[in-house]
DNA sequence: TTGTATGCGTTATCAC
DNA sequence: GTGATAACGCATACAA
């Protein structure tokens, strides 16, 4: 059915339709094709329809590269993370999907690997074929940053940099009622398990809860860095259990995770002997048991409005380029209680 | 430092570099810049000293919709899933990535959101931009997916369809395994809470357990068919209780999780009055409480695989184009025990 | 409203 | 070994 006899008289041999083809089956010129296509209306009713009707018969697909070639655009949206079997930036990546192809979109995937040089180096290679990028929990520098915003449209995830447009967790917010919670349940004493020394969210998450603690006169201590992830958490326990603190607060779910882990071979009951809480509210968090403590982000919603702020700057020109602050939420579970 | 004298004098206003400005500042023609930079050695080793400096100088990024627009390859993968969320996918996805990029191509993902039509409407959005195509998990019929093998390299992943490519877990081994254990625990009767209608997966995985089961002198039910997620299988609930079985085997983790949810919430102890298990491994499993026995595929390995058959066939001329299975593994956790 | 001509940045086919 | 030139498929300025 897709090989009718003019179709296949039309097409070129071998390769896929092009508007020369479709002109041809139409009868009209290529620029009519091009302009019936691109922009409805601009053309008679009929010769319009005769166009459509000739693109559907030889399956007609634009050529992207060709039209990139012209316009400069690709369509085409980058996103940057510094680990995909994060649970953390599953959320991010579906999110971001979903608004980049419902605006039109592709999105391409680069992973980092926690690293800065080869986040660079993803970041380099795509950029010549992106309309926009996206940097979730980007490891660069701020004045790579900047330097890459000035080239192309980008948006930053869980990072703040000077004039570069950001979606970020109101860390704020949350962090205050996590220590509101564990002041209430009695805790005077809390260790932070933070996370990469490069982090800038373990570093602001980390500047609240100074904050948050000195004003309600509890103590706070730092333990780490920690590599985010759950062998990260196993291998502070000791340290943990050494701070003689009663509650921990973990970077992340990841962490917080494995810490339980480790407290549970070693016989720590959670919450009874130590209370636990992470950041994220991760898939999994909710499955362990004690189910864990959390400060939910909307990471699923950063990545929708990461993309879609994206699209609007590319399709109008006047988008503003401003820091944007997603609620976060404290999830009471199992593994905090009394001190 | 990025702006010489030199450098600005020759690039065109505004835009990037290209190898036209190379050229004039290497004192050479645009093609043999294009053949010092595609193919080394073709050209005099001074004259391509200084093509190489003047492009670092220019910091020159070869525009991949130019070379594409004439080679008609672009250097990227395709790979669409059904559901970025399932934690099934998140190691395809890192796998396909990794491999990928590792041979020098850019992955772009979609998701179909289980929808046979989606899928269909993102692989022809893609198609004239990618290389080649992964299709994880596929909702396509056979005869789409082979007129899509015809047009560019396809590889599948948890799908089989003859004469297209395919990187498959070996079932057979992994539902021996299970069935095996189950049978030295004492079940005799089982119940298999089936995947989506249209998963491949799913009703080969019924298929084998059939066989098995039979072999064995089991009995087996089939409940289904059930959403792979959670919900579904907490759903799936009150016919797997009705079914007066003493083993539940669920298409998959999330299946058997969601399942277990609901029992502990209807008081039905897991495994002391039925044992579950799953299939896949995700992360999560490990976590639940009791642990869960699964038949663990290898998905990461997988994803590496299929963008590793897609590089080398577009590489060399001559890969094979056959079915690959990857060896699963029955992990014997708390969620299966006594009959 | 529609057709003609040109350029986007690169590679490949010729000459030299 | 190197340089001119055509071609890839599309979009647009300009002409009609």
């Amino acid at each position: 059915m897709a090989s009718d006899a003019g179709a296949d008289k039309a097409r070129r041999k071998g390769g896929a339709a092009t508007i020369y083809d479709v002109a041809e089956l139409a009868g009209v010129s290529p620029s009519t094709v091009s302009r019936a296509l691109g922009k409805p209306g601009r053309i008679s009713a009929p010769t319009e329809a005769r166009i459509r009707a000739a693109a559907e018969q030889l399956s007609f697909r634009i050529n992207p590269m060709a039209r990139a070639l012209h316009t400069g655009r690709t369509s085409t949206l980058a996103l940057v993370v510094a680990d995909i079997t994060n649970p953390v930036v599953f959320d991010i990546v579906r999110g971001a999907e979903s608004a980049a192809s419902a605006g039109g979109y592709t999105l391409v995937i680069a992973e980092s690997q926690e690293s800065s040089d080869a986040e660079a180096e993803a970041v380099q290679r795509l950029l010549p074929s992106v309309d926009g990028i996206i940097l979730a929990t980007s490891r660069l520098e701020s004045d790579v940053i900047r330097e890459l915003a000035a080239q192309k449209p980008v948006v930053l995830i869980n990072r703040a940099v000077d004039g570069v447009a950001a979606i970020l967790p109101d860390v704020e917010e949350g962090v205050a009622a996590l220590l509101t919670h564990l002041h209430d349940l009695g805790h005077r004493s809390i260790a932070f398990l933070s996370g990469p020394a490069t982090s800038w969210v373990s570093a602001q998450r980390w500047e609240h809860l100074l904050e948050e603690t000195e004003r309600r006169g509890m103590g706070l201590v730092e333990i780490g860095p920690n590599a985010p992830t759950i062998d990260g958490g196993r291998e502070a326990f000791r340290r943990v259990r050494a701070a003689k603190v009663t509650a921990v607060v973990a970077f992340n779910d990841l962490i917080a995770i494995g810490l339980m882990q480790a407290m549970s071979s070693a016989g720590v009951r959670v919450p009874g002997q130590m209370s636990v809480a992470g950041f994220d509210d991760i898939f999994g968090s909710e499955l362990i048991v004690p189910a864990l403590t959390t400060v939910r982000s909307q990471l699923g919603l950063a990545g929708r409005r990461a993309s879609s702020y994206l699209v609007s700057r590319l399709e109008d020109q006047d988008a503003t380029s401003e820091e944007e602050l997603l609620a976060t939420e404290l999830i009471v579970r199992g593994s905090t209680g009394p001190a």
